[in-house]
DNA sequence: GATGAATGAGCCTTCATTCAT
DNA sequence: TATGAATGAAGGCTCATTCAT
């Protein structure tokens, strides 16, 4: 009833501005997220009008609010599109491991390196972190979906390596911040400040710099002599 | 240095009301940076606003147009009182120094972790994070003032510390996000999600298990065995 | 970019439209009211614009929200600046009235009706009732300013009148609908439907045939036969 | 005008979706009317969405305009329905009755006292008293259709009372005011402001209240000592 | 006949900025 | 120097109306 192709089979291209009424629906919330995504991230949730994301999304500044009850909404449902998938692939990688905890974290930081170029990625978090000021329902709503997930699992992982004897005493919460910080100063250095290694973001340099830092500082102190 | 008292010798004295611990004037630009900087911090820059400012540096709207051409001012104000000290804070501790930074590195980031929570020293510098996308100028004054002069001086601590034998082959450069990202890192996931250690910050407490993992991972490769 | 002195310095006619500046301020206010009440009055409130009313106050729009908070608060504003005289007016009539009321009665209709063209005396009122539906705490301050003090004092006015005997036994909160309705009731003929007695709106023959018939329906029963 | 009969009589009847008591069309104009009495009572015309009255009424908004070329029709629509039959009867009570007109005007005010509570009976008019100002040819309309008909029809009637000796000399057309008028303001009272007598709204007792001072007042003049 | 997606004009409100005093 | 009244350009949001399906 509404999947059908509308091919504008005129011969003679009469008046073809504007077809305005377009019928779609199915799709137009997901454009109208890429858009705004897009554009708060250019230039921030409060610099960025509804009418910019309408249009970019090629419908009505009206129409946005057929999907989204509000500006904040469009925040939120970024947020709420985003969050499954990110919190998962954490998971995902970390599971239920046993062991040694390297090479997960290897992974772990692999997988973040490599896709920090993706904007689609790390944009939702980026806002985030920035309009949370504004909004902290985002960043709390943010949290637990994400962070609240995540996080513990990383904390067992490292805990459960630290007992099985595979890396230093260390304390599993903190660490977390040495394994993934790193990472996030780096991506803060480039967008906001431009500033990155000669010749681009060398992503892999990074991971692999930090992570032989990260490793060595890890091994078991037993390990030594 | 801004205290000498210079009176409005006006002999009528119109308009005594507001006495208000008469005001030396010279003060006042500083004054309206103390109030937008706490506004900024709390609300950001856009959901502030300048009556706001105003009001809480206890003049009008239209007295801080005296001191300030626009809004925007303010924020680059904010950030050129803070360059200045900042910067040399850091190279103050780094100086010249030749032999095992590691030292160096255990002072600046104690240095960092123990003026963490003291809003004065890191408002600037999350503010020009946070505001970088709407006003990439000030971003860029920051990193020319602040940036360019801080983070060679670190690069050249670390690589002189290679040279030296004190620490493992790393890429200096890199390294410096192995060093600071992990307290920028607990930084943020304290002030935008609340995840903190339980009892508070423990700044302490991660600045010892990130300089260990840090220290350790940063021994030389020769050092073992 | 926008900063310096930029000084429009030719000599011969510089603009000298909208002084732009005006600087008034203590009668302002009222000033709006009174565009308020002349566009509410004429148009209802839904289908007056803010603008429209700031237009005709002689500012800009942004200007009246200096003097109130929001489009309502005119509404409110125009209540409340009305109240005070109006239920004075009517208790100042009745005061503390003892005896045969029907002098006060006639001094009070034909205060009223003489009053009815005068659009200052009821545009109030009328607009009240006609926006109680969208706006019920406007028609709940005009009630308790206005009503519950002007109609207990007609009451008691009647009552009294019925004890001593002056006027027929008569339930004294229901004979004010007789006393006021038709005053009532020919207003609204006469401006909602235009519907008048030929030559104009004839309050004296009106007081005079609602008085007559009031009056003479009043008589004390005993007066008869 | 558009609300004669055109079935649908299709024999595939695709989309059996919402059986819901199987609308007959024809009925649908009037079940819109009914949504939009009921609505723009009680929230009044400007706050109520084409939207509110299509769903109370059980379809989408568009097919409101499938019966009803605006929102302003609806209202018209509205007073064109409710107009004949108020006409009618008054018009019926009234007719070309002579002699005493008091037992006429008893059961008039007793028909519309004890009519009051049924909004059905009111709501139209109370509505266009109140949408005058927006839509004064909707007042019109009313005029013509009820006022103009059912007032010289009063009119007549007082008249020949008067002719008769039945009543004292009264202006027919202004007395009609006295007749209805404190209904009227028992209505307005009751619903602007909630102002009743205990009880309840009381009808009886102020359709009592009033036709005793009223037909005293209208008591021929002689027929007194 | 029905639907509901889409539109766009317009409204209320905010706020950075200006300027007469 | 200081004030605050005044402005005007947006911005968020609503809603009557249209039209492809």
């Amino acid at each position: 009833m509404k999947c059908e192709s509308q091919k504008t089979s005129s011969p003679i291209a009469e008046k073809p501005r504007k077809p305005k009424f377009r019928r779609r629906a199915e799709a137009r919330p997901d454009e109208v997220l890429d858009a705004a995504l897009e554009l708060f991230t250019k230039r921030g949730f409060s610099r960025t009008t509804v009418d910019q994301v309408a249009k970019r999304a090629g419908l009505s500044k009206g129409s946005v609010y057929l999907y989204f009850p509000s500006k904040k909404a469009l925040l939120a449902g970024l947020v709420r599109r985003a969050v499954v998938p990110v919190a998962n692939m954490a998971l995902g990688v970390i599971a239920d491991y046993r062991g040694d905890p390297r090479p997960v974290i290897r992974q772990l930081v692999g997988m973040l390196a490599s896709n920090m170029n993706d904007p689609k990625v790390f944009a939702v978090p980026k806002l985030v972190i920035r309009e949370a000021v504004g909004a902290p329902e985002i960043a709390q709503m943010y949290r637990e979906e994400v962070l609240d997930r995540a996080l513990p699992a990383m904390t067992r992982l490292i805990a459960q390596g630290v007992e099985g004897g595979h890396i230093r005493k260390v304390d599993p919460e903190l660490t977390i911040r040495s394994i993934l910080g790193p990472l996030m100063m780096h991506l803060v250095m480039a967008e906001v400040f431009s500033i990155k290694p000669e010749g681009g973001l060398a992503l892999d340099r990074l991971a692999d710099n930090h992570l032989t830092i990260l490793f060595a500082g890890l091994e078991p102190e037993e390990a030594r002599l």
